[in-house]
This record gives structure tokens, sequence and C-alpha cells, in this order.
DNA sequence: TCGCGATGTTGACGGCGTCAGCTTTGTTGG
DNA sequence: CCAACAAAGCTGACGCCGTCAACATCGCGA
């Protein structure tokens, strides 16, 4: 018999990445409450207690899901970025990715913040969430020097600003209000939060 | 035997309420995944089949705790909503209320925004959202008038402000940032969001 | 080369959600 | 007033799940 020309390093390859693919795909088309380790197992062909080689348990596997979610996240953030860009609609841009990422995985994004997790894998949780802040602290800390924002902790502006696009991705998650509707309106989104609700 | 003085109309008296009560006590105490229907029929002193008369299956409990939780969210705005206050400080009464609550049910507001439910339920629960805003909308709708509110449609701009919000609670909920300095900034939060980012 | 650790398998255990069938109990119409 | 019925609860069973322990296989480094 000859062999398959794949190299496979090890009995399954690399089993962990490939319990993690296929953990997202099933997120993905059939939600988070959905999700066994053994059906896992089984699609993935290895034997039910394999998986547990890899993640200590359940929590450990949804942890790295979270954990390789944002890592994900804050590359479509950076990608999205555009420095070149007027402040206005550079945010709208960095908006419009974000709310594009919860659309497209929304059972991802509500593994991400959920609650479930570790303390220890919180901390690391907090960190990413915090990393996946940076483009908007840039953003805003560039805008602040320039005078285009105003004064005052630009952590804390950016976390009124990153809250109020996440509350918005977390409405249009959950069919609150339309996907389409949520990406169309967008820069009048960015617009309101600029510019402030009272009139001028 | 002398009978027990209470009136117990049934078997058991009101199991579902009991269900109930007993299922957001462990919500607040041990979180969704810790909520096991056997363990709470042994809790509540019934067979293990027995919630199974009221609710359909699991999922139909949690659909009623969500309902439930926003029927007491809405409440809870009500009560705080004092139509005598200046509207910058209504704003931010109704705020810290709705942070409140975020706070002291953490669990409890996931479950009320999880993507899990049934279809029908989940048309129920964009509903009781549509309640729950309406103190916010009617705060806005009334400043619009008095025109100490940008112009343009009232449910957007509602949104806007209640994104912002729930945001902010949900940062709050998974410890991006702590409940005590959210607390306390509320008001800090509500006049960036009024007063927009930009300097006037 | 040999043994050792990493990786995967098998089998078992208890807990879980759910269902079917039976029992108890309150209500109601004749 | 009582018989029949329906609502509410119980028991037992089924299959799935997560996890663990014991065993098997394989690659790599001493």
């Amino acid at each position: 018999m000859m062999r398959m020309p794949e190299t496979r390093p090890y009995h399954h390859g690399d089993l962990r990445a490939a319990l993690l693919a296929g953990a997202e795909r099933t997120l993905r088309a059939k939600g988070t409450a959905a999700l066994s380790l053994r059906e896992l197992a089984r699609e993935t062909g290895v034997s039910h207690a394999a998986p547990g080689r890899h993640f200590k348990d359940k929590q450990a596997l949804l942890d790295a899901l979270a954990l390789a979610g944002f890592e994900r996240l804050t590359q479509t953030l950076d990608t999205a970025d555009d420095p070149a860009l007027p402040f206005e609609e550079r945010l709208t841009a960095l908006a419009r990715a974000y709310l594009g990422f919860a659309i497209d995985n929304a059972a991802l994004l509500e593994l991400m913040y959920a609650l479930k997790h570790d303390p220890d894998v919180s901390e690391q949780l907090v960190a990413a969430v915090e990393r996946t802040i940076t483009p908007f602290l840039r953003l805003i800390a560039d805008a602040q020097q320039r005078g285009e924002i105003v004064e005052g902790d630009p952590e804390r502006i950016t976390l009124v600003a990153g809250a109020s696009l996440h509350g918005i991705a977390a409405f249009t998650a959950n069919g609150t209000f339309p996907p389409q509707a949520a990406l169309d309106s967008i820069g009048e989104l960015v617009h309101h939060l600029l510019h402030g609700l009272r009139p001028r």
C-alpha cells in the first residue's frame, strides 16, 4: 500500500487545530449549545476521548476558541484601519469592520464575551479585549492631538465609543434590528456618536 | 393529621413559579451553564420529570426566565424614570438603573440577549426589548419636541443611546471594566453621549 | 537501540434531558 | 353525590454527554 503523500507528523497530524476548526464550523452552523466534544471527535475521525489530550475539558476548548476569535477580530480591525483617511471616515471604516465581524460570527462573538470562562483565562480575555480596542485607542489619541476630539482620558473616551459600537453589534447579532440596516446606517451612527445628540 | 394552613391548590402548589424562582437563584449563584433541570427538581422537592409538565424542555424554561427578566427590567426602568427631572439628569437616572440591573443580574441579562431561543420566543423577546426601550424612547421624543435633542428618527436616536448603554453594561458585566467605576462614571458617559466626542 | 513521553483508543461511570406509562388528585357535569 | 376526566406528579428507561483510568502506539532523543 502506498502511504498518503501528506506529511502526517504524528498520529493524526495536527489534531488540536483540526478540533478548533471543526468546533468553529459547528459554532457557526448550529450555535454554541449544539457543540459536543464527542460529536466533534467523530467528525474529526478520532476517538471520543482524543480531544481530552489537547483540551483539559470542554471549557478549555471554548476558551481557546474565544481567544482565537479575538485574534482574528484584532487582525480584521488592523487590516481595516487606514491611517490615510480623514478622522470620521477612518472611524466609520473601523466600525464597519467590527460590525461585519459581529454579523458574520455572531455565535463566536457571544462566546468571546461570555462570562463562563476560567478566572485566569478571563484575564487573558480582558487583555484580548484591550488589544482589540487598540486601533480605536490609537485613532482617538491621534485625533485628540489634532484637536478633533474633546480632551479627557483617551481610555475613557475610547470606552464610550467602543461600548456604543459593541452595543449596536449586540442588538444586530440577536435580531433586535436587522444586519443590513445596521451596516447601511453605520455612518449615521458614528456621526451621532461624534457630534452628540444635542443640537449645535 | 392537620392540614398545612397554606392554600395548596394542587399537588405541589405552584410548581411553575417555584421552578422559575429556583432557576433564577441558581443562575445568580452559579451561572447559566450550571443550571440542570434534575438538580432544580431535587432542590424544589419534586421528581426529576416533574418540570417537564410545566416546561416542554430546558430551553422553554430559559425562555420563560428571559421574558421574566425583561419584565423586571422594564419595571425597574419605569420606576427609575422621573419626568420631573431635567433632561440630562433624567437620562442619567435611567442609565444608572439599567446599569445597576446589568450588574446585579449579569447572568440573567446574558440569557436575555442570548441567541439560542426558539424562533417564536425570539419574536417575543424582540418585542420585550422594544418595551424595555420605551422609557428611553419617550424621554428622547419629549426632548426632541423641546429642541433639546437633534432632529431625526427618534427610534434611530434611541437605538444609538440604548446601544451605548448596553455596550457599557456588557463590558461591565464581563469584567472588562469594574462595576463600581462604571456606576461612578455613568454621568460622564451620558455627557459624552449627549455632547458628542468632537469639541464645540 | 531503547525507553520514554506524547498522542490516541477503549471501556466505564455518573449525570443529564427527555419520553412513555402509571398514579394521584382536584374538578365538574349528570 | 359520584363518576369520569384532565391536570399534575412519579418511576423507570433510553441514549447522549463529559470525564477518567488503563492500555496501545508511535516518534524522538539519550
